[in-house]
DNA sequence: GTGGTCTAGACCACA
DNA sequence: GTGGTCTAGACCACG
């Protein structure tokens, strides 16, 4: 682990809630850097084995949060080598739309099951940008 | 259970994804038909053994259910009578305005991870009412 | 039921939570007021009948609250002739003394469990009479 | 089990009256316990077929008991891991006062059906501390 | 009849 | 290993 490596990834910048999944929320999150561009493409991930040391969890979770966002392609692994962010932009790109339509959706499907437009919705919480 | 109880709740108008709580969906979609005046105050529910014939789940999860929404003031039950909307309207307003909340406060915590504002997330999504 | 009957109990004087046994909050309720004086020795209450109407509760409800209060003497039943609160003013005050004692020992248990004498309980409860 | 586990519960330290319902009754006494810093915050409870099995009550029973605490934030679980007493001391010494809050609630309610101050309660039972 | 609790035992996801 | 959920079926108090 070098010292690049450490300033990728701090304990104290996720916010784990032990109640849910921890690799769930591990890749939401590291998801979400990707996305908003924290983590740019080609960036270098720490190891799994140093992932989990530093976030102190079980390695076998740490491998599990690499290999959704693998599945997603937002990593790429290269063996021997390490795990990198894609650089295909467009991956990412789409990622950060479909963050955003699925926060969308849910907000709709809410405001739909009160009987509300999202606008309603909005307005029922006493939403202000 | 008499036919008004059984116009109450239909087994097809519940959408139930058998990979997530059973209780917790049934606990979210009744919450949600009191809180957009689906089910109105005063209201009779089927009893736990009903429900749970209908549903065809277990009167255990059944009843999971019911105390759910009675422990959040939205049931209320009638020693050895049956369990009842609440006819405490505050009630059910405090639960409309916090389900819209929890789905507002939601939306702007993704917002805020992909560095947009609400306004901005709405806009990426394409969303248009 | 005659008019000095209808004045002995109203239902909006009774405070009652559906959750907890209803025969049981009958009890208690009509105990105190027995014990305070509220309803005087001789006084005689309405039949179980009337009792159960005024208070839409269940017959067989308005007679165990009575037949509880007869057990503790604190009501004597003529047949035929009605019910009536004990002439007897012993049994009242014991039952007046027990009732403060009852409450005390259950502050003393908390307050154990706490470890806190009664004292600090009521410190920290912030109490001011 | 190890042997530190074993400290935290023995059966013999538990009061249960099985005429109420047991997972109430060790809700209120590990409430107690943790209130009155006898199981500090960040302590490890047994598992739930630990505690069942020492307290010789059914693993549905013990879970239940864990998730009331959780859900009143005294307990905290880490999933896959065990059940852990919260480290949050605001939430516990909210516990702490809450329940001396409703003792003496309830005391001053008798006080009140009684006709009596709460000073008034404490003498007619005869309390001196 | 109603809901509430408890037991027994199974299966699952997570770490 | 952990806790979480679900089923099946029993018993109880209450109205």
């Amino acid at each position: 682990m070098n010292e690049s490596d450490s300033q990728v990834f701090h304990p104290e910048s996720f916010r784990i809630d032990p109640s849910r999944p921890l690799y769930e929320q591990y890749v939401e999150q590291i998801r979400a850097r990707i996305a908003c561009r924290q983590l740019l493409p080609g960036t270098r991930l720490p190891s799994v084995r140093d992932f989990a040391a530093v976030m102190r969890i079980n390695p076998t979770t740490a491998a599990r949060t690499y290999q959704e966002l693998e599945r997603d392609h937002l990593l790429e692994t290269f063996r021997g080598q390490g795990t990198y962010v894609t650089r295909d932009t467009a991956q990412i790109a789409a990622a950060r739309k479909a963050i955003a339509q699925a926060a969308v959706r849910e907000l709709h499907e809410v405001a739909e099951s009160l009987g509300l437009s999202v606008r309603g919705l909005l307005e029922l919480a006493e939403w202000e940008e």
